[in-house]
DNA sequence: CTTCGTGCAAAAGCTTTGCAATGCG
DNA sequence: CGCATTGCAAAGCTTTTGCACGAAG
């Protein structure tokens, strides 16, 4: 779904399409890394100055509520937030060196999920799976000698 | 290793051994379920009651720095805490409804990191993959009808 | 004895909330 | 215009830190 066509449909909803709210959004959604609430009001601050944080941690919240936002279980404590293309499921590989994410095919996990499953009677969540490690660029970069 | 030897190694390498000490990795050692650093001072002062919660952060780092335990990336914002079996690497599944914690063997994953490799070229670092779910029990007890 | 570690209290983050003012629809 | 949403400031939580006292080795 293309930006407008969201747009449109909150509107319809009765929500208020507030420029903070688009600043936000946009922010979250052209971003190539997660950010935490304060990153995302540094690079929005530039823009409108007057956007207060506490702005942007509701809308966070607002984002997640109409369900265009969800949050990202990551090291480190704070929380962080990735666009989320609507029901699509995917999974993430984060590269700890550059922080770039890349989206990969729900199925790839299929083989993992039957066997936890035949193995120990668990239902795994595979939904959304995240995981670290390093990308091929940061691969050729640390080439050792 | 046994408690009695962890002990032993960490005072031979200078490191005091209090009574704090030893009640917060017991704790953390004896639950089956992850903790935050609030639960452990709740489940902690009982059995000691001055024992401040500053003192169960501060000894919750000091555990990190020489590999007792080792944080838990969840959903829910707080940082939790598991206790690590020296070096042995391995995934846990975690159940959304009880929240108890199982391990399951590193090499499960193998075929998932194969393909992950092979396809994008991302070396995923599956040393330790926490996968939340329904475990056998509970997925029992809540058949439908 | 000599540190290292603790308790206490104060401070430092991060996030949430109350309220009057603003601006979206 | 009416009401959702914002900005500002204050409060709430969780976590960290300074310092004098206490206890481990």
């Amino acid at each position: 779904m293309h930006e407008h066509d969201e747009v449109a449909d909150l509107r319809s909803q009765g929500y208020r399409m507030t420029s903070q709210r688009l600043l936000v959004l946009r922010v979250i959604r052209e971003s190539p890394r997660f950010l935490t609430a304060e990153e995302i009001h540094a690079a929005v601050v530039p823009q409108q100055p007057s956007l207060d944080i506490a702005t942007v941690y509701r809308t966070l919240h607002w984002l997640q509520k109409v369900g265009l936002i969800a949050p990202v279980d990551m090291a480190g404590g704070r929380q962080r937030f990735e666009y989320h293309q609507s029901g699509a499921d995917h999974h993430h590989l984060v590269c700890e060196h550059c922080g770039r994410h890349t989206h990969i095919p729900r199925d790839i996990v299929g083989t993992l999920r039957a066997s936890i499953l035949s193995g120990f009677g668990f239902e795994a969540q595979l939904n959304h799976l995240i995981l670290t490690g390093t990308c091929a660029d940061c691969r050729a970069d640390h080439v050792p000698a």
